[in-house]
DNA sequence: GTCGATTAAATGTTTAAACACGGAAACAAA
DNA sequence: TTTGTTTCCGTGTTTAAACATTTAATCGAC
């Protein structure tokens, strides 16, 4: 659907400006969606995209701070999503032996089983409800990408 | 700046869930540089929604619920972002003679002017920083608006 | 009219985001 | 060693998000 009638906007003064919103405006409606999912299984959307980097290198660890470097969401705080994950078993965190500064973090058994109970129900809403060719895709990653400059 | 290399990725199974991926990541930085501007002049970005949700109809008013359906963040609570903007002197509210349980909201002088102090400061970064000519703003919006449905 | 159902907005409460700050470890130079 | 600096992580605090519930007004069937 149109984003002028989802907000019920007349028009946008350029196709740039209509961009930024809609982009805006589809993370939320994603986010929405997946919120939903990801609350049937007592998480939240920044602990379930941890767990996923987590799992990405397991079994290395990963310190605090490489993890913040790979969330979504550079604003929210690496240090107390992974006290979440620990504190519901899905991860284990220990002082990193070269350098007791840093905390290594690694998935536990139970986080990988809970990616697996949560991503069939992803795809399915993907799939279901994201309507997108794959050439449409590459046509708004090329764009996403060059937008960052 | 390709997503893989931001969050350190190393590729995507499909494009379309790198294009998930993307509208997420995108709208967070997106929404990381402009929360910097809202925050020198005291406003969040649902509350700019909101000031420019009831500058669209002013002189009209708007009850709250007609402003919840306008939002991009639909999650949000009208009622307390009202609130807030009330408290600033930016928007007054007022009992609708029609229907004594809606609530007609419009914006003031006040919040108008702001409006008009913020959008030159987003307008210089949408121009500087966010890279896409108006063809490929196009393509996002075509590909955008039909995931939604 | 009365009663139940529905809708609009506000409020209460729990949880997380946002931001600044602080402590411990590493590093660098004298 | 000592002193100052930087880095990594955790914590304290304020504010807002998320969700459920409440109150008041309207609507509809009878």
């Amino acid at each position: 659907m149109k984003l002028e009638e989802e907000i019920k906007q007349s028009k946008f003064e350029t196709e740039r400006q209509k961009a930024i919103l809609n982009v805006i405006y589809t993370a939320n409606w994603i986010g929405s969606v997946q919120h939903k999912i990801f609350k049937k299984h007592k998480l939240t959307s920044p602990q379930y995209n941890v767990l996923r980097i987590l799992r990405g290198k397991f079994p290395d660890p990963l310190t605090v701070s490489s993890i913040q470097e790979r969330m979504l969401d550079k604003m929210s705080n690496a240090s107390r999503l992974v006290d979440k994950l620990v504190e519901k078993g899905w991860a284990e965190r220990s002082t990193c032996m070269y350098d007791r500064r840093q905390v290594d973090v690694v998935i536990t058994s139970a986080g990988q089983k809970l990616l697996k109970e949560i991503e069939p129900e992803l795809l399915s809403f993907h799939n279901d409800q994201v309507v997108l060719t794959e050439e449409d895709a590459a046509a708004v990653n090329n764009a996403l990408d060059k937008i960052r400059g």
